[in-house]
This record gives structure tokens, C-alpha cells and sequence, in this order.
DNA sequence: GTCTATATACGGATAGAC
DNA sequence: GTCTATCCGTATATAGAC
């Protein structure tokens, strides 16, 4: 909406700013907890420009909610999908990018896993423009290297779900973990950056039959 | 409060009855989203009664955010403070513990999480009673362990995030997990049953030195 | 202890001026 | 496009009857 004036820096539009703030607060607080008003404040405009431009609350949410969620899912399927990398490459490659990705936005788990949570069923509507890759390119690598009998007889899911639960789950612990250890934010992020390199190993490991 | 009635059946009290109904509404929609009229609703009370049992919504969350808190964190304290079981088995009596409490209350870490997150200053007032512990047994058996020089010379925060992550996070992700594999709820158990003995496996292989 | 009825506040959304 | 003022539904909390 509203490429039709010629904008001379599109990025710092009104629309853009509100766009902004409603992201920070939405991420930090979620739906519910947000109000209207705060986004109001984060932006430095008030709640009927908010109106004016997004119509409602609910539809400023769903453009929030999708942007994060492609942040969080579909930023992966260039790197899963590229014909020139091996299996084992790919597996760094994703964890890197993820945690350099959260280390941005170390909110969007927590915020993306609780909306999932509290409305599973919206989850199938949102989720319909990502279903376009079903079988990705490291789908056929997987089963290329499984056929060479190297990989260990488990269930593929638990690889799967290891990888994203040793990179992701920090950040959604992170306070709790914080608190505990008595960790500050910068070196919480010095651990993830040495779990750049830690957790391909792991997942090596893991994998390979012994 | 009201402990000094002779309750026949302390369990299922009024009182009783709604902090369970309190307890599964919030925990599934989190402290913003749940109205005092759905608590009404599942318990099978009215507002007035709530507010006349707890005074508020607010303090009615206090006491059920508790709760939830002990239930995630405390419960493993006998565990991890047994003098009788070796690290190994330590690991091992988590993980099942864990598992089998997520199985039977799957909302409750997205529940945990996200309320920290959205207030991690509350978090300090909130584990006051909990910070009884600070070293507890396990840490020594640790320290015993890496004297010998076994165990990978490696932070061992990592090694506790690891088992954290791969318990605690499927059970966050259970939801986008089961949509992207076509998991049932019975199958996604079954996967978390196989993990009890998965995870202590793969702990073990990270932390012995190569 | 438990209910119905109601006061009060708060939040989302709009009207209308500029 | 942006603001102030305001409307109106909804949610919390209480008064008061039973």
C-alpha cells in the first residue's frame, strides 16, 4: 500500500516507523499485552494515525506476526536448498545463521512459540506461504548419506529437533539462564558464538554410526 | 489462608477448585489474555466468587505463576542433591523427570517463559525462595569428575543449556513440530519417550574428552 | 459462601478539526 | 497526514441480597 508516492526514503515513512515500534512492543510484550497506546508511544505518533493507517490492532498484528515469522522460518530455505554445499556444511551454515539472526532479535522466539501456543489452529493459515518447499534439497542429502549406511538408525526428527533445540532454546532461557548464572547480555552472546562451532560438532557426533 | 476450617477434603475446596481452573487458563493463555470471566467459566463459579477467594485478578496470578515456577524449577532439586546416585544417573533421573512432567503439562514451559520474558524483573523477587540451593551436590561431582580429567574442556554451562535445550524446547515447538512433520499428540509423546534415553546417550559422548 | 446487579476503569476505534 | 476529543464495548472489581 501506498508505493504510489514517489517516497524519497521509503525505510523512514510514518507508515514504516509505526511499523517499527508495533514490531518492538508486539515482540517484547505479545498481542495481548500490548495496547494500542504503547505502540502509540514507541512510534511518537498517537493511536488514531495508528488506526488510519492499519485500520485495527488485530490487523497491525497479522502484519507483524507474518514478518516474524518469515524472519524465523523462511530465511532458512536459501541455505537448506542450495545445491553446492554438503550436509555437514549446511548444518553450520543454518546454525550460524540462526544464531547470528537471534542475537538481532533475541525476543522473536519466545514471542513466535507463545502466539503459536496460545492459537495452534491460526497457525495452518500463516503457514501456508512457506509450504511451498515440502521436500528440500537437504531432504535428498540426508537420505543419500542414510542409503550409505554411515548414519546412526534413529529416527531423523531427533537430529532435526536437536539442532534447532541446542540453538534456539538459549535465547528462549535466556533471562532464567541470565539470572542463574549471573551471565551479563555480552556474555551471553560470547556462548552463543562459541556454539557456532560447538553444536555442528555435537550434531556430528550424533549422527555418524559408531 | 482458611487452613483453619476442618476440611474434610482439602483437595477439592472451592478455593481448591478454582486455583486448578486458574491454573489451566493461564497457563494456556498467558496472564493478559485470560479474563477473570473464563476463569469463572472453567471452574464453574462467578467472578464475584474469585474476587471474594483472591481479591484480585492479579493476586490470583501471583499465587498460580508460583506454583507453575515450582513445578518447572524446584522439582528438581532432590535430584540434583541426592547423595546416593553418580553424575551419570543424575543426568539420566532429570531427563525422565522432566519428560514426564512436560508430558503431562506441555503448555506450562511456553507458559514460564514467556511470562519472564515479558517481565524478567519480576523474575528476582519470584526465585527469592528458590535460591536456597546455590551449589548444589551435582556441581561438586562435576568438579570431582573434571579433576580427574575426563571430561572435555569445555564451559560447562553449555553442557547444562544442552540438556535443557534438548528436553525442555520439543516440548515448546511441539506445535510447529507436529505441523511440519504430521505428528500426532500420541506420536510426539512416543518421540519423547525414545529421548529418555537419547539425550543422557549424547550428553555422555559431548562431555567425555576425545 | 455464593449469587445478581452494578459501579468504575480501561482500551480500541472513530469523528472531525486543522 | 496528524492531531484532540470522545464514544462505546468490554473487563475488573464491589455492593448487597440470599
Amino acid at each position: 500500500m501506498k508505493d504510489e508516492q514517489p517516497q524519497i526514503d521509503p525505510g523512514i515513512s510514518t507508515e514504516e516507523k509505526i511499523k517499527e515500534a508495533a514490531r518492538r512492543v508486539f515482540t517484547r510484550k505479545g498481542y495481548a499485552a500490548t495496547r494500542t497506546r504503547d505502540i502509540a508511544e514507541e512510534s511518537g505518533y498517537n493511536i488514531a494515525l495508528i488506526n488510519y493507517y492499519f485500520r485495527s490492532k488485530e490487523k497491525l498484528f497479522e502484519i507483524i506476526m507474518l514478518a516474524n515469522m518469515q524472519l524465523f522460518l523462511h530465511s532458512v530455505l536459501d541455505i537448506v536448498n542450495d545445491r553446492e554445499t554438503t550436509l555437514h556444511r549446511k548444518i553450520e551454515l543454518l546454525i550460524e545463521h540462526y544464531i547470528d539472526m537471534l542475537i538481532k532479535n533475541p525476543g522473536l522466539p519466545v514471542f513466535v512459540l507463545n502466539e503459536i501456543n496460545s492459537d495452534p489452529l491460526k497457525l495452518v493459515n500463516r503457514l501456508g506461504f512457506i509450504e511451498k518447499h515440502p521436500d528440500a534439497y537437504i531432504i535428498k542429502q540426508w537420505k543419500e548419506l542414510a542409503a550409505t549406511g554411515v548414519i546412526a538408525p534413529i529416527n531423523p526428527v531427533h537430529f532435526v529437533v536437536n539442532i534447532l533445540s541446542m540453538t534456539i532454546f538459549p535465547f528462549v532461557a535466556s533471562p532464567l539462564l541470565r539470572n542463574r548464572t549471573g551471565m551479563t547480555q555480552e556474555e551471553f552472546n560470547q556462548l552463543m558464538q562459541e556454539r557456532k562451532k560447538l553444536i555442528p560438532m555435537w550434531i556430528s557426533e550424533m549422527i555418524l554410526k559408531k
